[in-house]
DNA sequence: TGTTTTTTGTTCATGCTTGAACTAACTTTG
DNA sequence: CAAAGTTAGTTCAAGCATGAACAAAAAACA
């Protein structure tokens, strides 16, 4: 089969790729352990992120950004109901979905935990330049739209 | 607190990061059917590449390579010592510690695992030069040494 | 040497995520 | 309009990962 030649690890592309997921996991960790003085779980930001971005929202849609099941939203969104940042609201017209929105509370605390992201991003990224992180951002997004196709 | 024009999403660094996370969540997606058909998960893929770069490993030290808790090692040990892929060895001098070796099987299984993760990361990753991957591997690497202080 | 501290691996309870099965509501089609 | 198909959200059981508490072994130290 494979040769010690060509392993995979002396081929650039996927050096790169375990890189990446080697930080993304650290940044990770580093990202859940700096949330916790806020009461927010990794999962929770995610979602305060894209409703903020796109209120209004059906579960479903959301789900589907997240690239998460359906029911991981179902099972997380009561716990945020609770601590009072979310707020769902049955659709006029469509009475299945539920739209959903962020309360004042929730907007606050998104922006409380934004500053502990941008914080540790720009401090690990401190040694990229503006011009080297919008490269990798466009490689990035190529690489979520080559697998959009579910 | 934050204006709608300092928001990170106008950084470069976090809007960056927020698209690393996102390929990163598609990859693992579609990696982890990708290895559905092999009987391998992600997480165990992730232990037999860690082996066979650094046979003989113990426990711990393979957990704190994976960035994950030594329990979890634990768990996964027995099922993959039934599957064949894995043997665990009594150090010689002290007691404590498991050292863990690729069997033959779990040899011939990495090797096809690997195929189906290049195959995926060549794909995707096909519209960036190798000196552009090698610059993004570089700063990925800068920022697991950045958080390397546990 | 004998006592304390550290390290290795395990166990266990907890919480997160998932996918399949289900209900209710909307849409399509005949 | 009625039947069939599709879509939104929920429930539930199963699989994983985690961290705290633990036992055994080794190291540090007095």
């Amino acid at each position: 089969m494979n040769k010690k030649q060509d392993l995979p690890w002396d081929n650039p592309r996927f050096r790169t790729w375990i890189a990446v997921a080697r930080a993304e996991k650290a940044i990770v960790r580093a990202l859940s352990r700096g949330l916790e003085p806020l009461g927010l779980k990794l999962a929770q930001l995610d979602m305060l992120m894209n409703l903020y971005r796109h209120p209004g929202q059906s579960q479903h849609d959301l789900a589907r950004r997240l690239l998460v099941g359906r029911s991981n939203i179902t099972m997380l969104l009561p716990q945020m109901e609770t601590q009072g940042l979310v707020r769902r609201e049955g659709d006029a017209t469509d009475k299945r979905v539920l739209r959903l929105y962020l309360t004042p509370e929730g907007e606050s605390r998104l922006m409380k935990a934004l500053a502990v992201y941008t914080d540790l991003i720009d401090r690990v990224l401190a040694q990229s330049t503006p011009a080297q992180c919008e490269a990798m951002g466009e490689q990035m997004r190529r690489i979520s739209e080559a697998l959009a196709e579910d």
